[in-house]
DNA sequence: ACCGGTCCCTGTTAGC
DNA sequence: TGCTAACAGGGACCGG
């Protein structure tokens, strides 16, 4: 699942390998796949053809090519992965092809999404809210209108760490449910915030106005440093000419201490990890380092 | 403004 | 064996 490593190392790619070329066709080959962009596909479609995209940016799971004085915006969804392709680089064409946008020079950018959650789409920037950068790989202080209500990533060097403390205790709510939400920060799934707060020794329902200033510092630093390293992992794994989203991180064999790992004794205590229900998705926590508090939240 | 529930979508897997 | 149901989950949207 992409979150904010997965879709970084995507804009790392796309960066390196894609800015500089100009889009001399168009296909969308499922409409729903730019169903955010308000002319609708033939729009899409001709508005892109003769552009050429001068920088990548992201914001927490969000991804823009900025082009012209617009921005070509990206979220993966579950499944979506942004492939660049040289030419007679053809191979077998995925069945889940959304989107191509042919280059100048022969190659390709292919958006591949099996589970559709991912789109595409033309929109344009407006300022950013304390008119810093707009996220990573900006330079200016602008962002697209799609993203405007996307709080800062904790990679954000234009993040403000105190506030963020501030306003998770501020919330009533579950701190997992508070991770999760992208307006108050952005960038973690459920991969990463189970991680976090297995590191944090938090369990997901503890109500976020009973939290210590230290223990939510705790949080987010374990889930900027878990990032971090997968990143570090993902970024070492893709060559020059293909960025995949799923095959970017070799991090999740490794390194994951809780997620998916039901059943698996917890490292620290050797206790079962637990996958329980949460939300309508999944929790997975060490019922012993991470104890349900007795009025949870969810 | 905040909070929580529902739905969108498709391929895979579990269970009867 | 063959069908159905559950499951994966980010985020828009809506009602309270």
């Amino acid at each position: 699942m992409p979150e904010l490593p997965e879709v970084e190392t995507v804009r790392d790619g796309l960066d390196r390998h894609l800015l500089g070329r100009t889009i001399v066709e168009v296909e969308v080959r499922r409409d729903s796949a730019v169903r955010r962009h308000d002319g609708g596909p033939d729009d899409f479609a001709a508005w892109l053809t003769g552009r050429t995209p001068r920088a990548a940016v992201r914001r927490g799971k969000y991804l823009w090519l900025l082009v012209d004085d617009s921005a070509l915006v990206a979220h993966l969804g579950m499944s979506g992965q942004l492939l660049v392709r040289a030419r007679g680089d053809e191979g077998a064409e995925s069945p889940h092809l959304r989107v191509r946008l042919r280059l100048d020079d022969g190659g390709r950018l292919d958006f591949v999404d099996q589970r559709t959650f991912g789109h595409l789409a033309v929109r344009p920037l407006v300022p950013t809210s304390d008119g810093a950068p707009g996220g990573h790989g900006a330079a200016d202080a602008v962002v697209p209108d799609l993203v405007a209500h996307i709080a800062r990533d904790l990679l954000d060097p234009h993040g403000d760490r105190a506030a963020l403390v501030a306003a998770v205790r501020r919330r009533r709510t579950g701190i997992k449910r508070a991770l999760l939400d992208q307006g108050l920060v952005s960038g973690i799934g459920n991969i990463y915030a189970d991680e976090a707060l297995w590191r944090a020794r938090l369990h997901y329902a503890r109500p976020t106005d009973t939290l210590h200033r230290p223990e939510v510092e705790r949080v987010l630093d374990s889930a900027a440093e878990v990032m971090r390293a997968a990143l570090a992992a993902g970024g070492t794994s893709f060559d020059a000419l293909y960025v995949n989203v799923n095959g970017a991180s070799g991090y999740f064999d490794r390194s994951l201490e809780v997620y998916g790992q039901q059943g698996r004794a917890c490292r620290r205590c050797g206790t079962p990890i637990r996958r329980e229900a949460f939300m309508n998705r999944s929790a997975h926590i060490c019922p012993h380092c991470q104890p349900r508090p007795r009025h949870g939240r969810y």
